[in-house]
RNA sequence: GAGGACGUAGGCAAAUCGGUUAAGCCGCCAGCCCUUCAAGCUGAAAAUUGCGGGUUCGAAUCCCGUCGUCCUCGCCA
């Protein structure tokens, strides 16, 4: 049987780093055994299903190059299904009607007024203590035709116990006393998860189920489902959770945009980049190796090298510099300045022309010229916005100067002032304007002025490039060329 | 509250599933590069493997207890 898998969000949001996680394992599993990978949109709640949050969800599945080989399924579209597969269990006596009232929804604390009720209940009333569940087939008729409204419910043994071997977690039990009867269809009739989750995975012969771990306990009731339907349940994998700084659960209400993955699309990410970091928070192959291609991801991926306790995505949206998780970054950086630099120019053109600093001739006649200068900047960029923001200085003449740079390596060195026009008349001399020739130029000029060579690269860097930070500033004259080199050089604008 | 999962340095994690001084990566710190730097190179610090017992010649690995974290418990998904 040709293994089948599937990523099934519900459209309630962004695509969070979790959810992204969790597509990236299924795909990795899929093709490692060779099987197929498919999208299964969980649009089923009609409150709070969005487009755009399907939408997001897509973009970000592109953006990692993680689509799927099938049309996606919606959901919504298999609510009769749904409903018919609960109508028969209801005929076959598997499940019950419920005619008890539904219960106003008190949605201030959902999930605090949820485990109370369940603290409370505890003890007292038996899961199976629902007075509707051995009506007779007549009472039960004779209510519903009356128009009385009722749930279906599933109608679990008083006596048992379900298990499954989890491909991560191993031998899952739970005696069926701590399960209730769940509901399937709703008074309105609406089907819910549960039953639509085993009617969808059934339909689209899903043979491996590879999801977070906040659903390992719920797989109990899925699987009495399957049972009830007489179709054998799939092999479950859970993925541990990943959690944010502090072990606290990822929310997007708390935690906002962070955690969502086209932030990190937007922020300048390769995907190459963000796949591996994503791959390596709760997996590990069990070498010392942390650069893996897709291709690698692949070949290597298994069970076993999932962990069994979640990890920690770490952030600080205060913190420039460790803005988002310190690896993720390192690994983004890593990628920039060591892929083939014909594999980063398409990612640099698109940051570059959404900047407006795309000029055609990068691609023709300055070609060679341009990618020399990727590449000597690319050596300390961290994302694809530096190339567009520190980066600026060489594709525009419109570039911000850094405050602190011109203080600290300018106006601090009053002399330069005069100084730096005057090395542009000695550097417009040279004929050749190259790396060795310029250096000679500079450091013949730093002896006649008595000052510290870096006092004249420092200055020269601020006014060049705005930035106090940068490359070699002999590899900046040089890839600037004379003719901007000597223009900045005699601007007066930074020092006012 | 009940059930479930888990606990190796600040973070990600390895340890052939009892066997010498507990890998590696990120981060942090220092030195070098003396033109900077969030780059590079080199190096350092950092874990009595949550804690306490037990089994054993020997335990991160097994057992018991304890503390902690997370998940689930809905006519949400």
């Amino acid at each position: 049987m040709t293994t089948r898998v599937r990523f099934a969000p519900s459209p309630t949001g962004y695509l969070h780093i979790g959810a992204a996680r969790a597509a990236l394992f299924n795909y990795l599993y899929a093709r490692n055994v060779g099987g197929k990978f498919l999208l299964r949109i969980e649009d089923t709640d009609l409150q709070r299903s969005t487009e755009e949050s399907t939408r997001s969800i897509l973009d970000g599945l592109k953006w990692l190059e993680l689509e799927p080989e099938e049309e996606i399924v919606f959901q919504s579209a298999n609510s009769e299904k749904h409903r018919q597969a609960a109508l028969k269990l209801l005929a076959e006596g598997k499940a019950y009607r419920d005619f008890t009232p539904k219960e106003k929804p008190s949605d201030a604390n959902i999930k605090e007024t949820i485990s109370e009720r369940a603290r409370q209940n505890q003890g007292e009333k038996s899961m199976r203590g629902n007075p509707y569940r051995d009506l007779s087939k007549e009472e039960s008729d004779a209510k519903a035709d009356a128009g009385e409204l009722f749930a279906i419910r599933l109608k679990i043994a008083e006596m048992g116990r379900t298990s499954f071997e989890d491909a991560v977690f191993g031998l899952q039990e739970r005696d069926y006393k701590e399960i209730e009867d769940l509901v399937l269809l709703r008074s309105d009739g609406h089907p819910l998860y549960n039953l639509a989750v085993v009617c969808d995975d059934i339909e689209m012969e899903i043979t491996d189920v590879i999801r977070g771990q906040d659903h390992l306990t719920n797989t109990h009731k899925q699987i009495l489902i399957y049972e009830a339907l007489g179709v054998k349940p799939p092999r479950f994998a859970h993925l541990p959770l990943i959690l944010a700084p502090g072990g606290k659960k990822l929310s997007k209400r708390i935690h906002g945009e962070i955690v969502s993955l086209t932030t990190y699309r937007d922020a300048g990410f390769l995907a190459a980049a963000f796949r591996n970091f994503l791959a390596l928070l709760g997996w590990s192959a069990g070498e010392e190796k942390e650069i893996y291609t897709l291709d690698e991801l692949v070949e290597k991926f298994s069970f076993e090298g999932i962990h069994h306790n979640n990890a920690t995505f770490n952030f600080d949206a205060n913190n420039p510099k460790h803005w988002t998780d310190d690896k993720a970054l390192w690994m983004n950086a890593e990628y920039i300045r060591t892929m083939p630099l014909e594999d980063l120019l398409p990612f640099v053109k698109v940051e570059l022309k959404s900047a407006k600093l795309w000029r055609d001739e990068y691609e023709d006649d300055d070609k060679a010229h341009f990618e020399q200068t990727i590449d000597l900047i690319r050596q300390r960029f961290f994302t694809l916005k530096d190339f567009s923001n520190q980066g600026r200085a060489f594709f525009s003449e419109d570039f911000d100067f850094d405050q602190a740079a011109i203080d600290k390596n300018l106006k601090k060195f009053p002399d330069l002032q005069t100084w730096l026009p005057e090395l542009a008349e000695r550097l417009e001399t040279i004929e050749d304007f190259t790396h060795d020739n310029i250096e000679q130029v500079i450091k013949q000029f730093t002896e006649e002025k008595q000052t510290k060579l870096g006092v004249i690269m420092n200055g020269a860097r601020a006014l060049l490039t705005g930035l106090a930070v940068g490359p070699s500033m002999l590899a900046v004259f040089e890839t600037l060329g004379k003719e901007k080199t000597i223009r900045r050089l005699r601007s007066q604008i930074a020092w006012n």
